[in-house]
DNA sequence: TATGAATGAGGCTTCATTCAT
DNA sequence: AATGAATGAAGCCTCATTCAT
């Protein structure tokens, strides 16, 4: 049953409620912005909330973005792994690889129409989960043997690309057997040198 | 020659010198804050002008910009072109299209510290020049029958992480030879689809 | 003995307790920032309690100010009128007067960074009292005829400066024979006009 | 002649009186509000000049007041040295001190219900000059030998206290010899000591 | 009575822009 | 055309105070 809250209860229950009220306007302000246009006032008058409140939950426009970045990335990472960790093929880690990221930006839905600097803590480690991923399909043979970095690069510059083609209408598994052909295709020139 | 300007032609002289000015004070000004982040006084302040004399030129940040990407795109857009025309092979088109954005952008030097949108009308014309060589490039049999805007996308992506790479300190004829590696294996790839 | 105590009475305890809390609280904050400066929240933060619980007590950092006066005054108060009142000699009077103030502030610790506005009916009425107790020693020929008026004036502002130099560690007895030796001099000096 | 200035020679006329405008404001709202509860908008407030104009001026409420000190002190000081400098007796001395002072407050003419905090260092370093000028007049003879430290504390307090009193309208030279006489007789009771 | 989140007024400051000179 | 002071809107944030629990 989800009913007779305590007290406390409830008001736990309102302060998650604002916070995830503040979030949704953040995250739609700062995809109709960009996060450096937007200010606090702009989330703030996507809310019904008061000015005060927005700092009762966070203490500046950068707090709710790294807790938006946080909340993605937390969410998009293990995805990731685990999507890469079960390859059993080059074509699988290439493939699972993008078609794991695409449906996620389809899922988040808003068309990014700037792109946010990458450098959030979060966002970094991802990147460098996704080295370490390379290194170690290298290492088990999966991958041929190739400058992890520059491929680490490679591939996020095609991900984030095409995803916005993919936000933009493209469909999933069109765009993944695109980006999986290309790259599959490159790594055998690629090991050839 | 040092001769007398006319006072009109000395006019001139000075009105064009302030609006470089202006603009070299931009350029540093959203290279060092982003676009969004920078304001009129920032650009200002970079300058020994007046802040009245701003507004002689530009009607706002906006318009400074697009001044300036249009000067950039100016100039970089022929490079491509004529880097792309002249390819007598695949790998020529790829590699030279790369080999010239690259050197491009590290001439230019600044380490952009934010991606800006990339929606200005002389930036998308670039993307419309890219895609309209591609197609040519395979009426021409010099590319295998792929999909020409996703190709564009792709490269396009590529490219502009790969810059940055470049422009952390990364060598631009290995950089050069990596993309072109992966995008060449990638097209014979995506050929036999 | 630490006997039961009826829910009413512990009540009453706790109702004292807080009070006194939020009072410590003020008397450090009022040192510490002035008390122009200081605000309620800063109060609050300087104790367990929450902030509406504040307002169960004291209406306004006004108030509390004035129950910091009043509390003080009515423990200093008694003690000047006392060490007055017994005097039987003009060097007495002076003398015990400068000496109870002295004593008094060193107990209290905090040095003031701050001047307070002397202007709280509990201080004025502390200057009245000792009006009343000059004219009742010229009445009684304890000090010569002057100005009781002036007088007042002339003591606390010596007094009232002087104690700033015992609070950074002049002896008190030191300083309440200069000021003594002062006042007698200039009564003497004085009743001669 | 007083007419025809420069364009250039107007401005800087418009920028003083502002300035002095800014000034006069200050003046009056740190003198009913003090200084920690007195705000820049207040200020600004007591003004016709709009709220960014201030800003053109000083960067903050500190600044203003730090202006306001150093002008008052730049004024006050020089006479009090004059007056301490030129006197030929104790009672000179100290009668033209108080009187000097006096007199100034007097024509300042706003009450203050506020006693600033004297450590700014304008003022300290006028505690400093009365500290010398004291101890230069001990040297001489003029003075009696007693602790310079403690009587410039005690002068210190007794002009500022009577100052209030003759702000609120008694009479300057009433004042002084009442305060003359008090320490001239003092100084005598310690000069036995 | 105690709590602490919500509120919105109001403080500080910077900004884009105008306009008299 | 160049200057730079004036303007007031608007951003950021803290505060006193209320009120549902």
């Amino acid at each position: 049953m989800d009913t007779k809250l305590s007290p406390a209860g409830r008001r736990e229950l309102t302060k998650t409620q604002n916070r995830e009220t503040i979030l949704d306007a953040a995250r739609l302000v700062f995809a109709q912005l960009g996060f450096a246009s937007a200010t606090v006032r702009d989330i703030i008058r996507a809310t019904p909330l008061a000015s005060g409140t927005f700092y009762n939950y966070f203490k500046s426009k950068e707090q709710v973005y790294q807790a938006l970045r946080d909340e993605e990335a937390l969410l998009l990472r293990p995805r990731l792994r685990h999507a890469r960790g079960g390859a059993t093929s080059a074509e699988d880690f290439i493939a699972e690889g993008f078609r794991t990221f695409f449906w996620f930006e389809v899922e988040k839905g808003e068309t990014g129409n700037e792109r946010f600097r990458l450098d959030s803590p979060e966002v970094l480690a991802g990147f460098d989960e996704l080295r370490q991923d390379i290194q170690a399909a290298i290492d088990r043979g999966l991958l041929p043997v190739v400058d992890a970095g520059l491929l680490t690069v490679a591939l996020s510059g095609l991900a984030f690309e095409l995803a916005e083609e993919v936000k933009r209408g493209a469909e999933v598994e069109k765009v993944t057997s695109f980006a999986t052909a290309l790259i599959l295709g490159g790594l055998g020139g690629l090991s050839k040198t």
